[in-house]
DNA sequence: GGTATAAATAGAAATCATTTCTATTTACGA
DNA sequence: TCGTAAATAGAAATGATTTCTATTTATACC
């Protein structure tokens, strides 16, 4: 939590109960949440806590390198800890529990060559999200 | 387009003219084109068309592989033809005229054998969006 | 420890892409 | 040509996300 903390300083994000306990919940158990699933979870220590605030802080935790974001199949916004956040990787998260993983490998250079060879364009970013099943799960 | 029309046969879907329309437009130039973006270019023909129907076939396309369905950074839902509806591949898109590119490729199994044998995971599926300038636009 | 100030928050309201509903029209098999 | 299920238009609903604004709070400075 302490390093976190110190993200949030170097963002200069003022450190109040709602911010650690945002990140509270995200490091005790690392699942793609819904703003909704994290709302959920706040009031249980929080008495209240406004949807906006949570989406707001959620997002921000994002820009800050925290968090890392994706949609879901109902194109929904999730998000989930991200433990690698200065090195290029991806995350594969369980179908079942909703658990996400640190994936710190990629192998895009191949399909990059092939595009740029083929069709004579420039590659700029990709994005991949990887689902299957958790050691738990399957 | 004949092919198209037996794909939707194929797929019980009465031949009528939105549906035709909806169709010459990618064919005409495959685009990433949201809802309002095939609305706009169909009344140029069209005299009428309500965007229920415009979404409805856009979903109704894609579930019968003519259209590959994506979504922008707006989170807006996007389509484009797909020219390969039954072999494993992405799609390549131009950031600035949104043209999209088949890519025959896929060089996933790597990370497939990463996420198996560090995660102890079972990988099923992935999802990867391509994206950068086209050979016009670089 | 005060205090000033900008940042953060709650709650209500707005936004707007997408979906649902229903009456009418249309494609097409018999 | 006709009957019928499918397709459509237009209005309305939905619901996730964002905006707005008055109030509260964290913190830099003394
Ligand atoms: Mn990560
Ligand atoms: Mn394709
Ligand atoms: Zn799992
Ligand atoms: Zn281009």
């Amino acid at each position: 939590m302490q390093s976190y903390l110190q993200v949030l300083k170097a963002n200069r994000l003022k450190i109040t109960p709602r911010r650690k306990a945002v990140i509270d919940i995200f490091i005790r158990c690392n699942y793609r949440l819904s703003p909704y699933d994290v709302r959920a979870k706040l009031r249980r220590k929080l008495s209240t806590i406004g949807l906006p605030t949570v989406y707001r802080i959620l997002a921000e935790l994002k820009n800050a390198g925290i968090l890392a974001q994706s949609l879901s199949e109902d194109r929904q916004l999730r998000y989930a800890l991200c433990t690698l956040p200065h090195q290029h990787h991806h995350h594969f998260s369980c179908r079942k529990c909703k658990k996400v993983e640190e994936v710190d490998f990629c192998n895009f250079k191949g399909i990059s060559r092939f595009i740029e060879n083929k069709l004579n364009a420039k590659v700029e970013t990709h994005q991949l999200q990887i689902e299957g099943l958790c050691s738990k799960c399957k």
